[in-house]
DNA sequence: TTAGGGTTAG
């Protein structure tokens, strides 16, 4: 009968623990006051929820009795059980009815923070009312964070300007936690020193923690002499260094392979008390051989073998990597072999190098072969592998292949980037399938990526050859509105093409707005063809931009237009606007011309022609005395 | 009560 009473969602089980539960608690607590109880007993009720079931529902009938910190210790409860679920339920919740405090939302970020993704953690950030935790350093570098961690590095810094106007006092964490942002992107050294300075102005000291970002981002950045310098400071200042800062300048060093300096360091680190692990040893490796120092690495390579460091294809991978770009195909090869033989763990790296190594030395047979190798060993794939294959599919020329690692790609939902479309772009023209190469490269362009110059000029010329007019001229549009710079020879190319194509508005948009890039004959060649066959409608503009950019119109073009007009008469105003135009501007037209029009002026009104034609020699006077 | 960092390969 009791079962019946309780909510659908509930099973009989949890039906008794609650009431067993509840028994207890009233047993226990006979002195509490009874708002305390039934505090208790909505606290239990919500905790115990299962998650597929209303949170909604239950919370609008008891959630009233429970306050603030009630609301917090169930969220707490929620997180900790990973019911992600009911954590936004309970957070809309706790905001709608009010009910939240500085905690509700650390929390909630907490908690979610993999969850939310970037916009909703602004928006969340932004939803906090100002008397309650909006300058809270705690919360606000939990948002940070938050950010940081989803590569929005520019959105992190932006909120936390704002942060500031709204009252934040920021602390070395708000510090640490946007230098680490700083590691890995496009001038992050740069932006690193800014909040240094920041962090100096506002009279923070530099800890441990800081100097570890700080150092990471001098490695990253190539920066040695700065690393250098932080790493001496930071000892100055009674910080001692661990492994991470040491590895740190260690990379740095390894940018100008520059071994003696990380010799002594490992000593100095030694010395410190410091054992240097497997990271430290294949960084030390790293700089080995960007050094060049080829006998000194298969040494190291050795020592981290026995010491059981080389049981991935990490160091081999840096070996491998380090003989091809110093153009030692076969030795990089051979200890892609050795790997292979001692069956070293490998996730794909090692394959990934030879094939585009392969590549880069033209011994597309066997990065072929190692594509196909890779394909009969993985089953895992991401884009630099996809492209490092369709690369070698590509330059070998395996059609098949390459229409097939796109199909995976399709299939694994890993959209191209710019590599992609580049190698695609160049196969397709190698292989005379221009469309393609077109489609590719709109594909290409409505994604975001602008093409290379050359590959266009490329693209656009066999396009062009094929007839391919409009894909020719979509092709130089995509080039002229990229950011990209552009040769100035490529206008005539696309007119020569359009022209060809007889696209006559086109090519006079390209006059237009290239007049200085245009040469003489070009320009002439244009005009000629215009007046010829181009749009009737649009010959006096054609003249005006012409004369306007400097171009003298001779008696030809005069006299081919004028003939374009007498053939059709009912443009006839459009003659006469080109007649009256062109004393102002010191034209006259030449007495041949002249003759042909009054022969045919009954078709415009002789009285109209006869009146236009006096203007023009009196005008045309003092130029002919010249 | 609640917050931070760092090392190696395509």
């Amino acid at each position: 009968m009791e079962i019946t009473t309780s909510s659908s969602s509930t099973s009989m089980f949890q039906f008794r623990q609650m009431t067993i539960h509840s028994f207890s608690l009233q047993t226990e607590t006979l002195t509490l006051p009874n708002n305390n109880i039934k505090k208790k007993k909505a606290t239990l009720e919500l905790k115990q929820l299962p998650s597929h079931s209303d949170l909604h529902s239950s919370l609008s009938r008891v959630g009233a009795t429970l306050a603030v910190k009630d609301l917090n210790a169930i969220m707490h409860h929620f997180g900790n059980s990973n019911k992600f679920q009911h954590i936004s339920q309970l957070f809309l919740w706790m905001q709608q009815n009010n009910k939240l405090d500085t905690s509700s939302y650390s929390h909630y970020i907490r908690f979610m923070a993999n969850q939310l993704d970037a916009p909703n953690m602004l928006q969340l950030y932004n939803s906090i009312p100002h008397q309650l935790a909006k300058n809270n350093v705690y919360l606000c570098n939990s948002v940070l964070r938050c950010l940081v961690r989803k590569a929005k590095f520019d959105t992190a810094i932006k909120l936390f300007q704002q942060m500031k106007q709204d009252g934040l006092v920021p602390d070395v964490v708000t510090y640490s936690t946007l230098l680490s942002g700083c590691i890995k992107i496009k001038d992050g050294y740069s932006k690193a020193l800014e909040l240094i300075q920041e962090l100096q102005n506002n009279k923070l000291k530099m800890d441990g923690v800081i100097y570890g970002a700080i150092l990471a981002v001098c490695a990253s950045n190539s920066k040695l002499l700065e690393a250098e310098y932080y790493f001496n400071q930071m000892k100055n200042e009674s910080h001692s260094p661990n492994v991470y800062h040491y590895s740190s300048l260690l990379n740095a060093y390894s940018a100008c392979g520059d071994y003696k300096k990380a010799d002594r360091l490992i000593q100095d680190m030694k010395s410190e008390g410091l054992v240097p692990n497997k990271v430290i040893l294949t960084t030390l490796l790293k700089v080995y051989v960007r050094g060049g120092l080829f006998e000194k690495s298969r040494k190291l390579l050795s020592e981290l073998q026995s010491l059981g460091y080389a049981e991935d294809e990490m160091p081999y991978c840096l070996l491998m990597d380090g003989h091809a770009k110093a153009g030692q195909m076969d030795e990089a090869k051979l200890i892609f072999d050795e790997m292979m033989k001692s069956h070293v763990r490998s996730d794909g790296y090692a394959h990934s190098i030879m094939i585009s190594s392969f590549c880069r030395a033209k011994r597309f047979g066997e990065a072929k072969e190692l594509a196909n190798d890779f394909e009969a060993t993985f089953n895992k794939y991401d884009l630099v592998i996809l492209n490092t294959m369709l690369c070698a599919f590509c330059r070998a020329g395996e059609m098949e292949s390459v229409m097939e690692t796109l199909k995976k790609m399709d299939e694994l939902a890993i959209s191209p980037d710019y590599n992609t479309f580049n190698i695609l772009i160049k196969y397709f023209c190698k292989e005379k399938m221009y469309i393609l190469a077109y489609r590719t490269m709109e594909d290409m362009h409505n994604k975001g990526y602008q093409p290379v110059e050359e590959l266009c000029s490329t693209l656009m010329y066999h396009l062009g050859q094929v007839n391919a007019y409009s894909e020719a001229f979509a092709v130089y549009n995509i080039l002229r509105y990229s950011k990209r710079t552009m040769c100035k020879a490529l206008h005539e190319k696309i007119l020569r093409i359009l022209l060809a194509g007889k696209l006559f508005k086109d090519a006079y948009v390209v006059v237009k707005d290239n007049t200085a890039s245009i040469s003489r004959p070009a320009t002439r060649n244009f005009a000629r063809v215009f007046m010829k066959s181009g749009n009737i409608n649009m010959i006096n503009d054609v003249m005006k931009t012409l004369h306007s950019c400097g171009y003298k119109i001779n008696q030809d073009l005069f006299e081919m237009a004028v003939l374009r007009y007498l053939g059709e008469p009912e443009k006839k105003d459009l003659l006469l606007h080109l007649l009256r135009w062109m004393p102002g501007q010191g034209y006259a037209v030449d007495s041949s011309t002249r003759n042909l029009i009054l022969k045919n002026s009954h078709l415009f009104g002789r009285q109209l022609i006869a009146e236009v034609l006096s203007k023009q020699q009196v005008n045309s006077r003092p130029q002919k005395s010249h």
